[in-house]
DNA sequence: CGATACCTTGACAGGAGTCAACTGGCGTGG
DNA sequence: CCACGCCAGTTGACTCCTGTCAAGGTATCG
């Protein structure tokens, strides 16, 4: 018996992590602003923001900062891999998102932090305080509105994320998954650099380790993607998955 | 056989919707700004936006506009229930938002919305072409930050629901969600109006109506809500509720 | 080369979904 | 005014997708 898939329509996937991507730096890594309200004049004010700070690095499943720590920073990943995730008390984690290099996070917060950030994989990560960003604002209005672009695109990804939670099943919540990072990790043979563990991509997209794998299984066995090692994945069949997503 | 609860911790709940309330206006309305990086300086810039716009009345069931609209202004709900909605092309809904008096829409979207803005039931809403919203953003730079400071609460909100969706059982699901509600729509009596159906509020928490009217039946027989006349809620044990909550 | 962590696979269980019937309120129209 | 139809909500019976528990495989690393 051959795995059976749903049919459905080929749509664009959805495309952006929680990580806020300044837009106009590191050309071809970020993702692009939406061309909204604030998108239409944001320049390359980040470039300032980038030479902002002290860059460090971190190692693998060491923390940035933990839920409930004061907010005094943001911080951007250079490179590496970052993961932000809540947990409730009872050590249930939901990971809300996956930053990569030229993502920011910690714009968004209140005096504390509402979740902990961690290296996925060895990364460098710059430490700007919020006074300097503050202060960057005062001088450059114009930040204000790039900053307001960055976080447009992440809450419009964490909508996008609320569909996936709330209403796909397995099978296309991981395709989903494959195809937004097809956007954006793709390495120079075009196979998807996929550094996390099955248990933070189940923790990603509201799953169990057990699921997540059966279903990589699954794809596996259909043709549509192949395992490879380091894992990196190699979409085969990029229709089939686009009709797997579901993707509206 | 009685309901069982489970043990939790008691902990305060997530308070907002996906709507960005603003800061320093319809106080007592609106949700306090989170006195972060953006929210020191929110002073009521919003008393212009107020002023701008023609307020307009929604039918129940009217939308606002439609996913995929082009974004041309923002929305200001002045009385009333909307709720912002994402569809599968197969027909599936996810509510990212339900949004009450002094709540905002539209700020963060692209060209075009990635959602549909309905009336859940007649509402007052106050239209904004964006054109106004940069025009004042020029003249009055802070408001620029009194919008991130909005965008910022809306996208911690938007990242508790994703805990909630992909992590929580029914049970806490819709102990949340009327905890949440419990700070945002009390009446005077302190009883929670909820005018949404229950499949709105299935929608919501990423159940189906029947789930989500057993587990009112629950709560119900084991005498920790009371359900009124006229889609009421009354929350008889917050502590009990609280525990079922699981909130972190 | 052994220890450990991660991944995969299998068997089984259970929570939520599906399908369906029944109830009650409400508006409409005979 | 009351009957009817309609819709939302509730409840029951059953299914099934995903979670749970467990075992075995494989890669990594000291």
């Amino acid at each position: 018996m051959g795995v059976q898939f749903h049919n459905g329509n080929v749509k664009p996937s959805l495309h952006a992590f929680m990580g806020t991507t300044l837009p106009g730096s590191r050309p071809g890594l970020g993702m692009e602003a939406p061309l909204g309200i604030f998108g239409d004049r944001a320049g390359d004010d980040t470039a300032v923001l980038d030479a902002m700070g002290e860059a460090r690095l971190f190692d693998r499943d060491q923390s940035l900062f933990a839920e409930g720590d004061a907010a005094n920073a943001v911080y951007r990943v250079m490179d590496g891999l970052v993961r932000l995730y809540k947990l409730l008390p009872d050590g249930r984690r939901q990971i809300i998102g996956f930053l990569r290099g030229g993502d920011m996070m910690g714009l968004a917060a209140g005096e504390r932090f509402a979740y902990t950030a961690e290296a996925v994989v060895p990364s460098t990560v710059r430490r700007i305080p919020r006074a300097r960003v503050t202060a960057l604002m005062d001088e450059r209005p114009a930040l204000a509105r790039t900053l307001l672009a960055a976080m447009t695109a992440e809450l419009m990804a964490a909508q996008e994320q609320m569909l996936l939670l709330g209403r796909k099943t397995a099978r296309e919540k991981l395709a989903t998954f494959l195809l937004a990072n097809d956007e954006r990790a793709q390495d120079a043979s075009g196979r998807i650099d996929l550094p996390m563990s099955r248990t933070d991509i189940a923790d990603y997209l509201g799953l169990t380790t057990e699921t997540v794998s059966r279903e990589f299984t699954k794809l596996k066995t259909a043709r549509v993607i192949r395992l490879m090692e380091g894992g990196k994945v190699e979409l085969v069949d990029r229709d089939t998955l686009s009709e797997l997503a579901e993707c509206a």
